[in-house]
DNA sequence: TCCGCTTGTCAACAGCCGATGACAAAGCCA
DNA sequence: TGGCTTTGTCATCGGCTGTTGACAAGCGGA
């Protein structure tokens, strides 16, 4: 979060406090997590590039110098993204209590499944969905389907994924209010044994 | 489909053969044809009221006089689209293996889960998922539902609808060409039994 | 000190978008 | 026939978008 010897906070509070210091891998560093940030919360058409750019305190020209484009500056965000996800870390025998918890009680924006969110988002939008198809399976999928294991594992791979991210968006498409703390109890219970059961092969 | 004396191929094919005939009902419906088609397959955004004019033979501006805004036009697109849907339609027992099938088999552009599909892909766009949250619910998932049946029926209902988004966006993401034919039958299995087994409540 | 490369700033471009309002023509009614 | 409403056409608006190129300022090396 280097910038400088002045940070974002105080930046944004004082957009007049003299022009940005020249720190390269500052600069490209902080466009690249204002784009993790907005690309996860909102789909690719959504964004625009002077958003991302007022974000990381950044001229929008300087987007284009170091990304080449608005897409390239996705793609990185995506690959960025999914270096990070901890999606796959710990126990195996808990992995579906682990995920429906979060898919059923964990923020709306949250940071563990950050690159997930990203790809849903902008699977609606043609150009995000060429730099998506051609990086997820490798990054996403690929990995998944090697813990999972076994000879049936793209196909219990790819029923888990599914799974995970249909609850995403049913519950971006409900608003997420629309279960008593009874029925998402029970919601989370379910899940979780679905979630495992597919991923035991049983 | 009748539109005057000219239908949409001829129009289309000689767009110069006179000025449109004058028929308030019959234009509002080609609009809407046109707007079902367009807003199943590509998201909100990136359908724009030119496109859609064009389709249905009709100038950008009428769009505007029958439907108000292109937001207008797409809440009326989305509450005729989810009025046909016959996802309910057959055999309780056997709603498993129909909807498996169609999401592992069917057609990317189907009409049976057009609704479905205006949800998924617009979703992702903030002033569509105002018009859709507020009409999925009631129209989709409240007689999903009802149809289950049942204490628990939210939960379910919620899960299956989950997993039906999650293999279509599944679908989306990997372009739906990275699976054999055995891996295909066998993923239809599963999910025709997870689908069934969340309905039965099992 | 001067040069050259890097980095940041700014104004502007072409293109698309949704939406508006003026206008023309058709059809209907008195 | 004359007038009114409905329907369709067209030009255009303001605003936003991604992107570009000119320009200025910092900074290190000769």
């Amino acid at each position: 979060m280097v910038r400088g010897d002045i940070n974002l906070e105080t930046r944004l509070a004082f957009p007049a406090c003299g022009p940005r210091p020249r720190n390269a891998n500052a600069t490209r560093a902080a466009i690249l997590e204002a784009a993790e940030t907005r690309f996860s919360r909102e789909s690719y058409d959504e964004v625009g590039m002077r958003d991302i750019a007022a974000d990381a305190g950044v001229d929008p020209a300087l987007i284009v110098r170091y990304f080449g484009s608005k897409e390239g500056l996705f793609r990185a965000a995506l690959e960025s993204c999914q270096e990070g996800s901890t999606l796959l870390d710990g126990d195996r025998a808990t992995f579906g209590t682990r995920i429906a918890h979060e898919l059923v009680y964990g923020s709306a924006r949250p940071r563990k499944m950050q690159g997930l969110q990203m790809i849903l988002l902008s699977a609606a939008s043609a150009k995000a969905l060429e730099v998506v198809r051609a990086s997820s399976k490798e990054r996403f999928l690929d990995p998944f389907v090697d813990w999972i294991g076994g000879d049936d594992a793209m196909v219990r791979g790819r029923l888990a994924a599914a799974l995970m991210m249909g609850m995403k968006v049913s519950r971006e498409v409900t608003g997420g209010l629309d279960l008593c703390e009874a029925q998402c109890k029970l919601l989370e219970q379910r899940l979780a044994r679905i979630l495992q059961d597919i991923i035991d092969g049983a």
